[in-house]
DNA sequence: TACCGCTTGTGAACGCATGCACAAAGTCGG
DNA sequence: CCGACTTTGTGCATGCGTTCACAAGCGGTA
């Protein structure tokens, strides 16, 4: 762990002492939605658009304005009253409070399916983010390169990690393997981690686990179709819900 | 609440009118929950464990224990004091306000790497998810089976899905592409909606959509290596936040 | 320069979710 | 049958996040 990381001020990303208290106090739910305006906006640069008003951007990005300004409030104020936002302003502001300065290499273990689409996004949603390196545990995969990376074997998970300064891992393996892979992903120094696996995870506090669980999506959109369907019946049924939340009682568009 | 009057059992998904209410009250940060509480309980099932403490699950599924018994009692009171739950009946009980008892028919759209990898995916995650369509423009895809289903042109979105009664449509297109799909989509009945494609869709208040965003994911992962780094810095710098919120001052451990 | 209209930034209220702490309710042993 | 022990279910307080509403501030205009 002696790479460039330890000395503070001679290092990348130089995060003044105010920004740092910021950064400490952004909420999560924040950070997300930064990350949504960000792409937003470079969407914007890309169209040569230079300004922009709380107002279009919060519509673009799906939110509300009030919230909008409020979550770019966090990471300072780079707006102006009376006109709006610079577009190249505020995404490289953004960009340096999100770590996006400096490289994250990412290291995905587990190349089935899931793996090898992941493998092969190309640069990786966003850039910024180059996979460099590959684990699995079939023979018949070490060696082969994947999206231009070869695949490595999982036993050398720590030295390959290390070596690369992966600080980011994506589990994508089976259920199963998950917890034995993210505990050497942390031995091998890797302090936050990405989970495809339907597993709940148990890492040290000094480690970041997000997850991405496909079941769990659907089973929340099948839920909302249950009570859709629920309602429906009950509508049909003449049933009107007496505590209505005001919602406003607009008759809902359901199809037979 | 005037909840005797549920005369409509008429219908599939027997869902008392008692649990209809319930369901409609359930924080959706609780179902997200409930899933995988099933899950778990599944798992434990398949052990042959038949009983399980508020305790015990709450460990396995990482929450506190007072906010698992929460959210179970946000389904009815199916535990026995002094003993706990049984597995069989809980898992029966989430199911059913989950929806789970019925089969959603699910539609993929955009069969590039990460469209092979979810129709791939076989029986889909969890089970119940039957993946009964897919959809692509590029002509030299179209027929091809992938995981044993031909995939179907784009333009013909409509008919299938009406035909094979699609109630989720998952959306692995490229960017540009996903809000053309979703208006098909959801022309076709469609109600939720599954996003992978880094866009922020507009779509009318009576469809649900959820977004897997890769990117966002990254950033946000990227933002936690950034603050991490630079707590370390901070540290090795003899730099004391003074302005510190009540969150406690202990020394959290932060490796050199 | 002084005014006007527009948009930001934020104090304050509200609402939702989390966590605590305890009464209710059940089991088990004697 | 009773009392001790265990675990659920939930009222309540706390904290976080969202939303509202408005003062502060800036550019444009006469």
């Amino acid at each position: 762990m002696a790479s460039q990381r330890g000395e503070g001020e001679t290092t990348a990303t130089p995060l003044e002492p105010a920004d740092r208290e910021r950064a400490r106090a952004i909420p999560e739910a924040a950070v997300a939605r930064l990350a949504v305006y960000l792409r937003v906006l470079s969407g914007m640069a890309d169209q040569g658009v230079t300004a922009v008003s709380s107002e279009e951007l919060s519509q673009a990005a799906g939110v509300n304005a009030a919230k909008l300004r409020k979550d770019l409030s966090y990471i300072g104020s780079y707006g102006t009253r009376g006109v709006g936002y610079d577009v190249e302003v505020l995404v490289s502001h953004i960009e340096r409070i999100l770590g996006l300065t400096r490289n994250h290499s990412v290291a995905v273990v587990g190349i089935g399916n899931l793996g090898h689409a992941l493998a092969n996004y190309g640069g990786f949603p966003g850039r910024g983010f180059p996979v460099t390196a590959l684990f699995d545990v079939d023979a018949d995969l070490i060696g082969v390169p994947v999206g231009g990376i070869p695949v490595s074997h999982i036993d050398d998970i720590t030295a390959v990690c290390l070596e690369r300064e992966v600080s980011i891992g994506v589990i994508a393996t089976p259920p199963p393997a998950a917890q034995s892979v993210c505990d050497r992903l942390v031995s091998a120094g890797v302090q936050c981690i990405l989970n495809f696996a339907p597993v709940v995870l148990q890492v040290p506090d000094n480690v970041e686990v997000r997850k991405v669980d496909l079941a769990v999506e659907m089973q929340i959109l099948s839920f909302h179709v249950a009570r859709r369907a629920d309602e429906a019946a009950s509508v049909s049924a003449g049933i009107v819900s007496a505590g209505n939340n005001g919602l406003g009682v607009d008759g809902m568009v359901i199809r037979p």
